[in-house]
RNA sequence: GGUUCCGUAGCUCAGCUGGAUAGAGCAACAGCCUUCUAAGCUGUGGGUCACGCGUUCGAAUCGCGUCGGAAUCACCA
């Protein structure tokens, strides 16, 4: 790495000159600012107040030293406090011979202890929708750039197959559903699924509004409240839901049957939007599999004094003194909660892989579960609860706000990518690219553009933060999107294969002495690759990915624009170009692998 | 009320170990295709980095406070 070497040279000089140890973490580099000549600066004020000297003295004597120490660096300059260097042609050009070939350039290899990374975790009584989208591409997304940084990555999907919210959905379908199928009605089983929960969901507003005592309207706020509250633990729907739970509980054979259908109804329907979104797994878990571990290890820890008791029977962890507050783990008729089970999931999955990290990729809404979950593990006595990290990511907001399942104001994840797909097909055909492409080839190319824009327009903003997705605005494919990469790319293979087909040949050996500028530009940002994969493993952020590719292909198209390859004279520098143009492609086709998306060879 | 996260151009977002004059894209306007793909390139305009105080040679970045927004604090998942 040039900054180790240069960090060291640094170091070095300053105890020959100065007799003391610069602190290595003091020794910061920045990109050379263009007005400036150099390519790497060194902040040298941190270390005026060590040696006493003005800093430009400072920056002038460590220069010169640096300088007659290495030859990598061709030149200084000084200004203020900033020491610029440049690093010399030959440094570039045989960093480009080792590395303009080199598929696994920034690639760690991996060993070590698997990292379980979870995420989609869906429910089985609706279909996905956009925020289901953010969580799978960030989770299929985060897991390629650590398995790039060597980690052993796990990818697992925890399916949340038990539970009133899927009792409703049945409870619906067996009262107004007229025994329909996905077959019969044509429709997507999530789908099918998910419009008996909205069904669900409207028969018992009304009869809920129907039990409200009728001087309702004059009701004080709590009074409202209370009112609502009994007319809803009254409606008999509701009841019926209840009992139909713990029929499922209890193994009622008939509920089981109609439970286990209506759920493979529904994963059928996941299958074919996880393809689409081109996301899988390496292990599925079930909820219905895993909660009574979790009950056997609450009970375990209420034995052990870990947890108690109250008198109606419920099982409670206190983790007051902590600061926070004290958690239900039982409820009292003894079925499990959500905590419950996810105790036992994570302990099946540490016993199972031995990770070092278990990773879980769910929103920010349940930062406190998440909290809980950690302390509860640790406090049972599981000391790798503390390996537990939660990614929390950002909601995606409408311009209405939060998208809500039961009020219809969501953008359903298959809705979505058919709209994408459909636009890519729109925009290339105003643009009459697609003429020479048979139907088939066609339709994958409008897929891999359509897919591509989604996914680059989700990724590249930062997983924790809050974004907003405007469905009257359709995603761009101008500008700081995916078809912009894409486009470079199919740029760079058109230029190559132009050259193949002029029998131009490019070899693995550099054969230019100097670097002209365009082409510079293009190379030292390249040169960067490898910390920044490095950075977005461990900032687990696919956005910095994507913020890298984005420069690189900007960098590129000026270099196209300013620099002619085929035309070139100089039939070295034509190489040289090439092989510029085809380390880019290559590099861009592995940056954005990373985050799932394909680079077509034309558009 | 407690906790966590967020606030940068009209809009969507970068800016990550504190560094030089805060950057892109979209939208607006003006240029560039007989020359390697114009889904591109070049340029113009657009900013009290929510506000205040502090730390520092230096703050969008760190600390404290204020204001504004979101999430959460469920015998839902």
């Amino acid at each position: 790495m040039l900054e180790e070497i240069l960090k060291r040279l640094f170091i070095d000089a300053f105890r020959k000159l100065y007799g003391q140890e610069a602190p290595a973490n003091m020794v910061n580099f920045q990109k050379t600012r263009p007005e400036f000549e150099g390519d790497l600066t060194i902040v040298v004020f941190p270390f005026t107040k060590m040696v006493g000297k003005k800093p430009e003295d400072l920056a002038n004597e460590l220069g010169t030293e640096m300088t007659k120490k290495s030859e990598f660096i061709a030149k200084y300059n000084v200004v203020k406090g900033f020491l610029n260097l440049l690093i010399s042609d030959n440094y570039w050009l045989s960093f480009m011979e080792k590395n303009h070939e080199n598929e696994l350039f920034g690639r760690k290899e991996v060993s070590g202890n698997p990292v379980v990374v979870e995420y989609s975790s869906p429910n089985t009584n609706k279909p996905l929708h956009l925020g289901h989208i953010r969580n799978n591409l960030l989770g299929w997304s985060v897991s390629e750039i650590l398995k790039a940084n060597g980690e052993n990555v796990v990818r697992v999907n925890l399916v949340n197959d038990r539970g009133i919210h899927i009792c409703k959905s049945m409870i619906a379908w067996k009262k107004w559903g007229d025994k329909c199928t996905p077959e019969s009605t044509g429709k997507k089983g999530d789908h099918l699924i998910g419009d008996f929960y909205v069904m669900f969901d409207k028969h018992f507003k009304e009869e809920v509004k129907s039990l409200l005592p009728a001087n309702y309207d004059e009701l004080d706020d709590e009074a409202k409240e209370k009112a609502k509250a009994e007319a809803e633990n009254a409606s008999p729907l509701m009841q019926e839901t209840r009992e139909m739970l713990r029929q499922w509980e209890a193994g009622d054979p008939e509920v089981r049957k109609l439970w286990e259908m209506m759920n493979n109804w529904v994963y059928q329907g996941f299958d074919v939007t996880y393809k689409r979104l081109g996301v899988s797994f390496d292990k599925v878990y079930y909820e219905s599999q895993t909660y009574l571990l979790g009950k056997s290890t609450v009970m375990e820890g209420l034995k052990n004094g870990v947890l108690y008791q109250r008198d109606d029977n419920s099982v409670w962890c206190d983790l007051r003194d902590e600061g926070l507050d004290e958690k239900l783990l039982l409820r009292r008729d003894g079925t499990s909660v959500y905590m419950t089970q996810d105790l036992g999931t994570a302990q099946l999955r540490y016993d199972e892989f031995h990770p070092k990290k278990l990773i879980y990729v769910v929103g920010n809404e349940q930062n406190y579960h998440f909290d809980v979950l950690k302390r509860v593990l640790v406090r049972l006595g599981f000391a790798w609860g503390n390996d537990i990290e939660h990614l929390s990511y950002g909601m995606v907001e409408l311009p209405s706000g939060k998208m809500k399942s039961r009020e219809g104001t969501v953008v359903d994840a298959d809705d979505l990518m058919d709209e994408m797909v459909d636009t890519a097909r729109k925009v290339s055909e105003e643009l009459g690219k697609a003429k020479d492409l048979s139907d088939e080839e066609a339709n994958k190319l409008y897929h891999v553009i359509g897919l591509g824009a989604l996914k680059y327009f989700i990724l590249k903003v930062d997983p924790k933060k809050t974004m907003l997705f405007d469905p009257k605005e359709s995603i761009d494919f101008n500008g700081n999107t995916g078809s912009f990469i894409q486009y470079t790319h199919a740029r760079i293979c058109s230029v190559l294969r132009k050259a193949a087909e002029a029998g131009i040949n490019v070899g693995d050996k550099v054969m230019v002495d100097n670097i002209l500028p365009g082409e510079k530009h293009l190379l030292t940002n390249m040169h960067t690759w490898p910390s920044v994969l490095e950075q977005a493993a461990i900032n687990r952020s696919p956005a910095m990915i994507a913020n890298y590719i984005y420069e690189l292909c900007k960098e590129f198209n000026q270099f196209y624009q300013e620099c002619s390859i085929l035309k070139e004279e100089d039939v070295n520098r034509r190489e040289f170009r090439l092989q510029l143009a085809g380390m880019t492609a290559r590099l861009l086709r592995n940056a954005s692998n990373l985050l799932g998306m394909q680079m077509p060879e034309r558009m």
